[in-house]
DNA sequence: CTAGCCTTGATT
DNA sequence: AATCAAGGCTAG
């Protein structure tokens, strides 16, 4: 009984300040003050600058001394940037409607839960990030900006320590949040663990509400691969990994000068370096990958990030939904005719890419089957010199058959779906070729930025294949 | 600047 | 008509 009420208590929390919530704002439920803040914060595009190491402790009475870490605190619990009306557009309701909707479903759901059982739900599945247990670790950002990379902009390959070794080995104390896998608990007791409201969770938790419904929103799912399931609970949560990023972006440009503007296309490069950490995360928290040496991880990563990153992309633009713009890993939209005017090289690329989107989306591929098709990438048995070369092709071929059997069941009606998926993949391998030639290419014309993790995995990968 | 209270207006 | 998350206003 003490846990319940200190559990309700704590979602009525502000998550920036542990003020009192007075309702949603700009994509979760905060206190007024934090709204008021982030809305000056946004509107005015104000950039503060940080006395002490960039981890003060935000709290209801200390929330006025540091403005950086207050923000970098909202952005990293999940406040929108896109909540904030351009426009200056008053009253009415925005897209994310829905998703507040959701969410208060939710919460409904599990108060039930807990009044019912008695028994508290660790672990946090709900899309939103609201109510997270902690907020205790202010260096949990420093996960996607490692020490050596920490100034991006004047390093240069020599001096940089492999990035990859040291995203692979370093913070071994890194948190829950890329890893709620708790692979025992998916078969049994609580098949809704990662999935709480049936099935909207296999959409990504973008707020337009449309995802397209799963033919397959039976509570039970018989005939699926368990396999499938413990898969997909390895991804990340995307809201989390988009804080971050977010974070990450909103101090690297408030740490360069307001004169300083960094071109679009190394903002992008910045963004895909970070992307790219979230997927090295989300890799080693996988099974199978887990059991690996870092030797052979290293291996199947240099050969496979590219792969990874576009499908990333991919997936995003799938659910976004839309022809004549992409959806960037920060949730901003980029005009596609802003990318076209960009030349022939990077727009064709894109166009391609939009291509591939629109099948997938025609397929209404689901996230078990894009969790699949990540594990195809990763654990390719091709990759040459491998330590551990039997445990790749039985991943290889596991995730392969569970796949099948899982689009045999869940999509009946669709005869060749597995085919589908397999070619779409196919597609990506070849896409993403190009895509590191014209990252290689404009690189030597000196480009982009030098002192990344994209660099070194570019360079790795022409080092030692073929 | 901050933060509590007020006004708006699309959605239900 | 009620709701409620946007933006606005203004003492402190």
């Amino acid at each position: 009984m003490m846990e319940f009420t200190a559990d309700v208590e704590l979602e009525e929390q502000c998550p920036v300040c542990g003020d009192k919530v007075s309702g949603y704002h700009y994509g979760l439920l905060t206190c007024e003050s934090c709204k008021g803040f982030f809305k000056r914060t946004v509107q005015n595009n104000k950039r503060y600058t940080c006395t002490q190491n960039q981890d003060c402790g935000i709290d209801k009475t200390q929330r006025k001394r540091c403005p950086f870490c207050r923000f970098q605190k909202c952005l990293s619990v999940g406040m929108r940037l896109e909540a904030v009306r351009a426009d200056r557009m008053r009253g009415g309701r925005n897209k994310f409607g829905p998703m507040y909707k959701r969410d208060r479903a939710l919460k409904q759901q599990k108060r039930a839960l807990i009044r019912a059982s008695g028994f508290k739900i660790e672990g946090n599945p709900t899309l939103l990030s609201t109510g997270q247990t902690e907020y205790s670790h202010p260096g949990s950002l420093s996960v996607l900006q490692p020490p050596p990379l920490s100034s991006p902009e004047y390093e240069c390959p020599p001096l940089c320590p492999p990035a990859l070794s040291v995203a692979l080995q370093s913070y071994g104390s890194f948190p829950a949040q890329y890893q709620y896998s708790a692979p025992r608990s998916i078969k049994a007791e609580y098949p809704d663990v990662y999935s709480s409201s049936p099935d909207s969770s296999l959409g990504y938790p973008y707020p337009d509400g449309c995802m397209p419904e799963s033919p397959h929103s039976s509570p039970m799912n018989p005939g699926l691969p368990p396999l499938v399931l413990e898969l997909v609970s390895y991804d990340p949560d995307e809201e989390q990994v988009r804080g971050k990023i977010c974070a990450y972006l909103h101090q690297e440009q408030s740490g360069r000068g307001k004169l300083d503007k960094p071109r679009a296309f190394s903002l992008l490069c910045v963004m895909a370096d970070q992307t790219l950490f979230s997927i090295v995360e989300w890799a080693r928290s996988c099974v199978f990958f887990k059991e690996l040496k870092v030797g052979d991880q290293m291996r199947l990563l240099h050969n496979c990030w590219s792969e990874l990153l576009l499908l990333d992309h991919i997936c995003r633009q799938v659910h976004h939904g839309r022809d004549n713009s992409l959806l960037l890993i920060t949730g901003q939209e980029v005009d596609l005719s802003a990318v076209c005017d960009a030349g022939p090289p990077l727009s064709s690329m894109v166009q391609r890419g939009q291509d591939l989107a629109r099948r997938l989306q025609l397929l209404q591929v689901d996230r078990r089957e894009i969790a699949c098709l990540k594990f195809l990438i990763l654990f390719n048995p091709n990759v040459k010199l491998l330590e551990n070369q039997p445990l790749v092709e039985s991943v290889q071929e596991q995730v392969n058959g569970a796949l099948l059997e899982y689009t045999l069941y869940s999509y009946p009606q669709c005869v060749d779906r597995f085919g589908q998926l397999i070619l779409r993949l196919a597609e990506v391998r070849s896409l993403s070729a190009q895509a590191e030639d014209y990252l290689c290419y404009t690189h030597l014309c000196g480009e982009v930025p030098c002192n990344n993790l994209l660099i070194e995995m570019l360079h790795a990968k022409r080092s030692t294949a073929v």
